[in-house]
RNA sequence: GGGCGAUUAGCUCAGCUGGUUCAGAGCAUCUGGUUUACACCCAGAGGGUCGGCGGUUCGAAUCCGUCAUCGCCCA
């Protein structure tokens, strides 16, 4: 057959994907196989593919493909959220570089532009998975926001709600000025920032020049102050109790208050109280009754409550207030300080806390089962060290802040009465005919009842997705929700462990009384060689579409594989794509070696090919089995690199080395068949890895059906395997490296035979396989012997003694060097087996197979001393 | 400040229930090799008091304590 001896991947891997699309190889339906079901953690529905999508989808499919191997029936659901904030954000930037304000327009409008953005930009991930090889069941794409998906969210939110678990609450919130929307505390990111702390002087009331002298990172805020608070047990200002102060500026006179809670060390420990801007603050102001000022507009300038600036921005007006206090005698001191401010998450501006109304779902029941289940290792999680991450935040769980002030997303299914009250309902409909009952009156109508305008957090839909994108929330009993779920394994990245899957596994107890998963894979992040995360901004994350244009999508799953544990940072370097695209031209010559041979079907096969593939089976059973143990563990990047290592060395190092025949040789049939039927299985083990190449190969390696693949072939199976057959081929390796290294030190090209005697010993040398001996080492004879070789280069190989002869003759000097540093060795290791098996109590308090292993160590290390003093004795 | 985790070769990491799978892998480095599938390759080599100190044990990279350093999560 003619192949080309370069592999085009780009070539190859659009022919097969095609194929497989074609002949539908991904879809599933439900069957009497046993399901394997993944689903996919939906990336953002306007989000481009980038280095973390790759790794998490890389093992997603390799699981997926392999699943399918092993006969099960694999699905693997696609998808994409809405991601609210973010596409919001993006359309409200899109219109306004056109001059437009979300603001002028209606929901319906603005709507319409959102819709438009998400058909234009949505789904190009999926699109670029495909590049991935990923083998999604594509008929099954959901988005958060298609039909099913919507009617799940809202069905949800009633039947919460009717439950008695989601409530509307006035809470200080996380609010976003820039996206103008609450955040959910786990949208909020904490960094350390250089700020000042400003000594600000309050005057006492009733006093001309008493001061108090409070410490605060935010001066803008005491506009909001309705109190100072103090340490009941700070004696320095037990002569202030009762008194008053005056706010600066605007001279609201405010009460000096005592709790516990201020710290006497810090600052000057004394307190301003702004319960309408911090939480704590907002605490204490419970506690004291006092007022909250709202100083702050949505948008993060000042109100007409503040008094002064209004209309100004936030920080603007830090520096602006500054400048008055100090001109106003207000200011004490200034010093530098490093505090750690929330950040969202979306828009990367400082969270403003304040108080607002907001959907709230009670959570402390509705966790119970999701906390126990992952306690109990029912689901179990990869590392298991996020277990505890996991529990710590169930057990500190606080009520989940649903709704969000956007608009792009589902909205909250409440509807208004006018004289304030509510009602919840899955649609318009439903809600009049609920209001009409509600009030008893019957002339009620739509214009009556006005929805929340706000909608839900996306993590609100997502949490569901394992159940809805088969339907399971409307049709909680159709066949395919019953079939698929729960599903088998989650790979996702610990950044989401609260905002996804912790909901998902509470809204699967919930909802179907079972896990959503039994297994989650955490995938570490991909950063840069410096350890530095991927980011836009710094410009240190390659383009995932250029890796595989250049390194094939073969290559690039086996290097971020390589080197990527579960739960470990991957440091990517491209290196490692590298070094797999390598990998797959190493299987394509491999291919290319075996496609050229001629077969000759006269000749009989040689005893060396018929003893390297009764070993090569026995050794590919043994990997096969530790490459399941490792799947098992989900030790993916183990897995692969005991692929790696099969195919490189095994294979084709010793396999194909040991059965080539003879340049411009034929090959006997037998040899060439059985070898055929090993590459055939060869590249199955590879299949869930490299997809492309292995199928490539795969087709040209057989005549083929139409309409078959290694897709839809079997994953090889362990049929148990003769451990000394494989450890005494380790020997004969061990021979044949010998036999190479007195070669390469007596310059003896490998076309020029060797004759070979051996002085056997109790172990080291397996005379079953000297066929193979005699091809590999290109030996001219192979002679046993039972007296040291004169005249020889000699190695060992546990206690036997392998001599080539050579006319050359050997540096007595050298060779007495080495064996006496190798005597010396081996007496110390003697010494130290002795003295553990002298020691009484190591005899009488270890098992015995331990005692036993000591005593066989003790007579192979005797069994190589005595050689070794023959040898020497012999050159001296 | 609270919690979790890590520290093993130059780098990234394995190392399970304490003992022959115990000091390992891949990459990197060094040496040698190219007419006979593959230099995107082959054959070899070097490199580590398993973070420090104590303890338990016949025996510790492994268990316990403690200190140091780093990372992550939460406040």
């Amino acid at each position: 057959m003619d192949i080309p001896s370069k592999y085009n991947a780009a070539e190859v891997e659009d022919k097969w994907y095609q194929y497989w699309m074609e002949n539908k190889f991904f879809h599933s339906e439900p069957d009497e196989r046993e399901p394997y079901t993944i689903v996919i953690p939906p990336p953002n529905v306007t989000g481009v593919l980038h280095m973390g999508h790759m790794l998490n989808n890389t093992i997603q499919d390799i699981l997926t493909r392999r699943a399918r191997m092993l006969g099960k029936n694999a699905c693997w659901v696609p998808g994409t959220d809405h991601a609210s904030i973010a596409t919001e954000a993006r359309v409200v930037n899109k219109l306004k570089n056109e001059g437009i304000s979300k603001f002028d327009l209606s929901r319906e409008e603005f709507l319409k532009h959102a819709w438009e953005w998400t058909n234009k930009h949505g789904g190009i991930i999926l699109e670029q998975l495909k590049k991935l090889g990923a083998s999604c069941d594509w008929d099954r794409t959901a988005f958060t926001m298609d039909e099913v998906r919507s009617e799940s969210v809202i069905k949800t939110f009633v039947d919460l709600h009717d439950k008695g678990l989601i409530y509307r609450g006035i809470r200080m919130v996380n609010w976003d000025p820039a996206a103008k929307t609450a955040l959910s505390d786990e949208e909020v990111i904490f960094k350390e920032v250089q700020s000042k702390l400003y000594y600000l002087k309050y005057q006492i009331e009733g006093t001309e020049n008493e001061f108090v002298t409070i410490a605060t990172t935010r001066p803008e805020t005491i506009l909001g102050d309705t109190a100072v608070c103090v340490n009941p047990n700070d004696a320095r200002f037990h002569h202030l109790r009762g008194k008053r102060v005056l706010v600066p500026l605007i001279n609201r006179s405010v009460p000096i208050i005592e709790d516990e809670y201020v710290d006497m060390e810090f600052g000057t420990g004394c307190l301003k109280i702004t319960p309408a801007h911090d939480v704590n603050d907002y605490e204490i102001g419970m506690r004291f009754n006092l007022p909250s000022i709202d100083i702050f507009n949505d948008d993060g300038t000042l109100s007409e409550k503040a008094g002064l600036y209004v209309g100004e921005d936030r920080f603007a007006v830090r520096d602006k207030i500054m400048i008055e206090l100090e001109a106003n005698g207000n200011v004490d001191k200034v010093e530098d300080y490093t505090n750690k401010v929330g950040f969202s998450e979306r828009t990367h501006v400082p969270i403003e806390p304040k108080l607002s109304a907001q959907w709230f779902l009670k959570m402390d029941t509705l966790i119970k089962p999701a906390a126990e289940n992952v306690a109990n290792d029912t689901i179990q999680f990869y590392p298991p060290k996020y277990k505890n991450t996991y529990r710590h935040w169930m057990d500190n769980i606080k009520d989940w802040c649903i709704s969000r002030q956007l608009w792009w997303g589902h909205r909250i299914p409440v509807y208004y009465l006018s004289d304030g009250s509510f009602v919840v309902a899955e649609s318009d409909e439903e809600a009049l005919s609920l209001a009409q009952e509600r009030t008893g009156n019957s002339k009620l109508s739509m214009s009556d009842l006005r929805q929340d305008e706000d909608v839900l957090d996306t993590w609100f839909s997502s949490w569901l997705w394992p159940i809805s994108v088969f339907d399971g929330i409307c049709k909680p009993d159709n066949k395919e929700i019953n079939y698929y779920y729960p599903t088998n394994d989650l790979v996702t990245g610990p950044d989401i462990i609260f905002f996804w899957v912790a909901r998902m596994i509470i809204s699967g107890y919930e909802y179907r009384d079972q896990y959503p998963f039994k297994n989650v894979y955490f995938t570490g992040m991909v950063r840069d060689k410096q350890r530095r995360k991927m980011s836009k901004s710094l410009g240190n994350s390659p383009d995932p579409l250029d890796l595989i244009a250049t390194y094939g999508a073969d290559g690039v799953r086996v290097g971020m594989l390589l080197c990527s544990p579960a739960g470990g940072d991957l440091m990517f370097d491209e290196i490692l794509p590298q070094q797999g695209a390598s990998f797959v031209t190493k299987i394509w010559n491999s291919f290319r070696l075996v496609n050229g041979w001629e077969v000759d079907t006269n000749i009989p096969q040689p005893e060396h090919s018929r003893i390297a593939i009764s070993w090569f089976h026995e050794k590919f059973s043994q990997i096969v089995a530790q490459t399941d143990d490792h799947f098992d563990k989900f030790r993916i990047s183990d897995a692969l690199m005991s692929v790696y290592t099969t195919v490189r060395d095994e294979f084709s190092g010793w396999l194909l080395e040991m059965v080539k025949p003879a340049y411009q040789q034929p090959v006997d049939a037998k040899t060439y068949e059985e070898l055929i039927d090993i590459f055939d299985e060869v590249l199955r083990f590879l299949h869930p890895f490299m997809p492309f190449v292995s199928e490539e190969i795969w087709q040209l390696l057989k005549e083929r059906r139409k309409g078959d693949s290694i897709v839809i072939s079997s994953w090889p199976k362990s049929t148990g395997y003769d451990d000394t057959l494989i450890a005494r081929f380790e020997d004969v390796k061990e021979v044949v490296a010998g036999l190479r290294t007195i070669r390469t030190k007596n310059n003896i090209p490998i076309k020029d035979q060797l004759e070979l005697s051996v002085m056997p010993g109790d172990k080291g040398f397996a005379p079953e396989f000297n066929p193979v001996l005699v091809k590999m080492g290109n030996l001219s004879s192979l002679n046993i012997v039972t007296e040291e070789v004169k005249s020889a280069a000699s190695f060992l190989v546990k206690s036997t003694t392998y001599y080539v002869p050579l006319s050359v003759t050997i540096d007595v000097e050298e060779e007495l060097i080495k064996l006496n540093a190798e005597l010396v060795y081996t007496n110390g290791f003697l010494n130290s087996v002795l003295k553990k098996l002298s020691n009484e109590r190591f005899v009488s308090s270890a098992p015995e197979a331990i005692v036993a292993v000591e005593r066989a160590k003790q007579a192979d290390a005797e069994a190589k001393i005595k050689v070794l003093e023959e040898q020497i004795a012999g050159l001296k």
